[in-house]
DNA sequence: CTGTGTGCAAACATTTTGCAAGCAG
DNA sequence: CTGCTTGCAAAATGTTTGCACACAG
């Protein structure tokens, strides 16, 4: 599908390898394809939803949705996925191979719209830097109604 | 305790109660508690820390922690407060008495520090804008570590 | 009186953990 | 071989719901 990433997957299961490599982790067949089912699909997916794409796609491997939670976990600590908070609803996960960017979330059809603006980049550092914060992180996440839904009505 | 708030508690209660008026929903001493212990306490509470804190308080009401969220959900669906995600590990809510404002996050000690940006509420219109969306709130959390655990260690 | 609100216990949804067996290195 | 990894079931967490009694309007 979609393959024009910026990253090509040989370099980034390459990087996946050498994190787990460096951790005295193991290379599974379960791991790859949670992987590579994330980069097939740039989508955001909840856990629930990859667990399903994954069973799915490599069904011989039987994967459990536990070696989902356990893998994406290793792949957010490792700066590899990123994730989105909802709530009670739990979390939506997506590859961390494109620039940092923000996201525009529609509240009547539930799409996600990306976008990246390097002024706020910066005000943030500048707040951060008034209140003596050392940033790592941020989150941003714009809610409303997207164009195809404000047309619909 | 720090009372000066930029709206006094007989107004706050007299806007709960015509909510609930105009709901046909009933005024109760448990629902005046947890409004009276969010409004006297201008922090950032956990359902659970705020069940405990009313317990405390009004240990005569006898309280039940399903009240407690039946209660901050209503408030929050009439906009009086406003709640922050926090993942797998739940939501913290905030009385929405103060003018908009945005959280800055202690990874280390969990603390969170208020800020207000005009300049970056202006971008977030002008990127909704670019897009054809509809803005109706946006979130924005600065994770990091904050002032004092950096003396810390 | 009527119907909403309450606390309790149970149900739920999501994520994590304990364990015995499997497999990568 | 060693010990990390897996799937399963059970536990843990955070939140919601069903129910019978209580109480506001």
């Amino acid at each position: 599908m979609k393959s024009n990433k910026s990253l090509s997957y040989e370099a980034l299961l390459e990087t996946f390898k050498s994190i787990l490599r460096s951790n005295h982790l193991k290379f599974t067949a379960q791991r790859e394809a949670i992987l590579r089912t994330l980069y097939e699909h740039p989508d955001h997916f909840t856990p629930e939803n990859l667990y399903l794409l994954v069973k799915e796609k490599y069904p011989d491997l039987n994967t459990g949705i536990t070696t989902v939670y356990r893998t994406l976990n290793l792949l957010e600590e490792n700066k590899l996925v990123t994730s989105l908070s909802f709530g009670t609803q739990g979390k939506k996960f997506e590859l961390g191979n494109k620039p940092h960017h923000d996201h525009m979330i529609c509240e009547v059809c539930g799409s996600i719209i990306e976008f990246e603006d390097p002024k706020i980049e910066a005000l943030q550092q500048a707040i951060a830097k008034a209140h003596g914060f050392k940033l790592t992180n941020h989150l941003m996440q714009l809610y409303g109604i997207c164009k195809k839904c404000q047309e619909k009505e």
